[in-house]
DNA sequence: ACCTTTTTTAGGCAAATCCCGTATTGTTCT
DNA sequence: AGAACAATACGGGATTTGCCTAAAAAAGGT
């Protein structure tokens, strides 16, 4: 029987003793490689082509949302299994839609991350584990899914309004009337449900639009 | 020899289990306990009390720093020694400033970690891994260390600017008049050398007062 | 008991914000 | 070609903000 070939990406040396050590309980499954950081997990990825990449999203160098994408462009064969810390929409959203296989949170228990490596070796998508199926499905109750994407030109805006400035000095900056930057932001609200800027600034910035 | 008694808190199982493996080498530790929540954690250090508890700061339940609080409140002889993901000051002070005595991030090598288990275990008070001393470093030069801290009334009112509340309504609140608010912004305006309620906000949300 | 800081209130004023219109140009999807 | 949307711009008006000065009561520390 061929054996999975899984590599992993993870900048916490103790994050990746712990997995290898549930991984090697399965005789199935073969760790060929690790990375420390975002560069080398990309690289090694290109080399190595492992059956399943296992990656953190947070780690030194290129991040793990470029990764998926760059894998994703070239037409790696590799599927990657994401394993976060986080779980916020912006992540399993922006993951899952650029060439995500799946997503776990690292609050799984071990068998879950060996039953997620099966799966996506095996071809399935967007294998994610209950816990951010939960998440997922919060949202759409809520209606809050894509949450009504702005337009460059409104993100434009809204970087400067996060940064404190002023409608008019926003207007300087991008070259606009002072009036089109009202104008904008008028949309930014309405699409953010929100009605002031303050609001809008940390809405922002806590969903790391910035 | 007697050997250290350590007891582990982590969410993660697989981290727990990263952890347990290199500390098992350490012929002269014995981890004799393992928590996978806040409450569990300080139940149990309650009631085995290890020599040193290694905290993770991020849990379901008691946050690590209500866990540092409540210990030195009792006068538990537990020495914290906390390993985190995050090197944020306010997480860095908050902990060192209330019990704990040591800090380490997950990015340290075992070795490392090992090394300042043995250190807290023999009594050493604000033991940090390099990479956390060269962050408290930092600070020190860019003189920001304590950052003038705002009164509690300043931080009520700086709490629903956050919201979005305009200054009547966060009087209304607080059942204090508009210019009161008013005053109290001015004087979190000065400290936090910002100009506008926005960028109070946005760094309120950033530095996690909030 | 004295001094400092904090918390509170107030009036005034220029600037900024937010909400309501309308309108032109260009792109994109059907 | 027509519909829908994005981006631009302008005006009016009610409200809010940010900054100034001034002052007084309450809390806390030496």
């Amino acid at each position: 029987m061929e054996k999975i070939r899984i590599m992993l990406a993870d900048d916490h040396p103790v994050a990746r003793a712990g997995i290898r050590k549930f991984l090697n309980k399965a005789t199935d499954i073969e760790v060929i490689a690790e990375a420390a950081d975002g560069n080398q997990a990309l690289e090694l990825a290109r080399q190595l082509s492992p059956d399943v990449l296992l990656l953190d999203i947070e780690m030194p160098g290129i991040k793990g949302l470029e990764i998926a994408r760059e894998l994703q462009a070239i037409g790696s064969p590799v599927k990657i299994l994401v394993l976060s810390t986080y779980d916020d929409k912006q992540f399993i959203f922006g993951l899952l839609g650029n060439g995500a296989a799946g997503y776990l949170t690292k609050e799984e228990v071990p068998e879950t991350i060996v039953e997620a490596v099966r799966g996506v070796a095996r071809g399935e998508k967007g294998w994610v584990s209950r816990r951010v199926a939960a998440i997922m499905s919060a949202w759409t109750q809520t209606g809050e899914v894509s949450s009504k994407s702005l337009t460059p030109r409104e993100l434009d805006v809204l970087k400067w309004v996060v940064k404190g400035k002023t409608n008019q000095e926003i207007g300087m900056e991008l070259g606009i009337s002072q009036k089109t930057v009202e104008k904008h932001l008028e949309s930014v609200f309405a699409k953010l449900k929100v009605t002031s800027r303050v609001e809008a600034a940390v809405l922002a910035v806590q969903e790391k639009w910035v």
